[in-house]
DNA sequence: TAGGCAACCGAACGGTCGTTAGGTTAGGCT
DNA sequence: AGCCTAACCTAACGACCGTTCGGTTGCCTA
């Protein structure tokens, strides 16, 4: 096989997964059917199975490559040299609220509560993967603050508790009732987000 | 019809849902199946139908019941005039983290969350009964306080994201990693809980 | 140009789902 | 005693699910 038709494949795997995570976050998982799917990405049924072993195998495929690289983002704001302790640290709060609150990889988390007594490996490896990863990269930004004086040292299973918490709950509550009402007026992100921050900012002595 | 028979109904019917609730906390709403719940409350599916017109109207019932009444904890607090206003902010908090965290009230957050889409009447009652009057009643234990001079004003948009935040997402961590590690390692309800209090006080400037 | 192979298709499969039809039982009321 | 009704049963329904079978297409390689 040339390297032409292995893109095309590649890529045509990818946009599958793309339309499947959509109707994954729209409808959950056993929300949405195969022929749903399908339909979505423009196959038949039978078409899936050439690309992936099952439903399951390609709800996996969705979450894995949905959540992969984005812990990228603080590990590169961490060796941004041309930012100080305070600005990585505001860089940060801003990229965990992109992340899990706007794009697809924190807003799975519904989606894995939902499956995690199904498929206890997804929700394992979401933990082992994502959340480990993203907890110990925001823990060495703070440890470099800390090192270098501009914060106050910090009990870090409470630290987390304190950043991740509210983000992942604004997550949380804009998907559930994301039909219900005028969500930015009951969940303004802007807002908080910026109340949140000043409130790290507090604890960590700034 | 008399007494004795009506309340003999009315505990048959609550001991369906009791048993239903668990069902739906362990496996989600569709991974729960009538002939599961039959099993569970041992009779056939086919009798379910003259307690509950569908599998959508028993869970609704299953959620409604479930946050009943929690609200009235904090209602309790406040009106308790033994405490101070520090003592009742901290009663709120830890009364919050055993609604949210440990009953079963908080604990229908990710089954609201599953079936959000397909059922947004169950995500909105859920907002308008619950979330609604427990912000409101949150919020008054701090008007109080800062009206004695006790607490600092707060906006309460970030007071509530800093407040629920953390332990909505401890309820769902918990519930989503339930099976796959120890539990108490990752999150330690106590110990989480100790700081965030401390963090909340700090906030309120007590 | 012949063969191979990945991609895709229509059709059907077995199974499970929530639900319903229709009959039986038990207990209180007249 | 006869009747009514709530509660429960057995059995089956139609719909839909994820999955599989067998065949077709069309590009790539030799």
């Amino acid at each position: 096989m040339d390297e032409a038709k292995k893109d095309a494949a590649k890529e045509r795997r990818a946009e599958i997964v793309a339309t499947a995570t959509e109707l994954f976050l729209e409808n959950g998982f056993s929300g949405t059917s195969m022929a749903q799917l399908a339909k979505a990405c423009g196959i038949q049924k039978a078409s899936f199975y050439h690309h992936f072993a099952s439903k399951d195998a390609l709800f996996i495929t969705c979450v894995n490559e949905g959540y992969a690289g984005a812990v990228q983002v603080l590990l590169d704001i961490r060796s941004d040299s041309s930012l100080s302790d305070v600005q990585k640290m505001e860089a940060a709060i801003h990229s965990l609220y992109e992340s899990i609150v706007t794009s697809p990889a924190g807003r799975l988390s519904p989606l894995i509560a939902e499956v995690s007594r199904t498929m206890p490996k997804v929700a394992d490896g979401f933990h082992k993967d994502y959340i480990t990863h993203q907890r110990a990269a925001l823990k060495n930004i703070v440890l470099d603050g800390v090192a270098a004086g501009a914060f106050k040292p910090q009990d870090f299973d409470i630290f987390h508790h304190l950043v991740f918490g509210p983000i992942v709950t604004l997550s949380l509550s804009r998907e559930m009732f994301a039909q219900v009402d005028d969500l930015d007026a009951h969940f303004p992100t802007e807002k908080l987000k910026q109340g949140h921050l000043e409130i790290i900012l507090r604890e960590l002595g700034v």
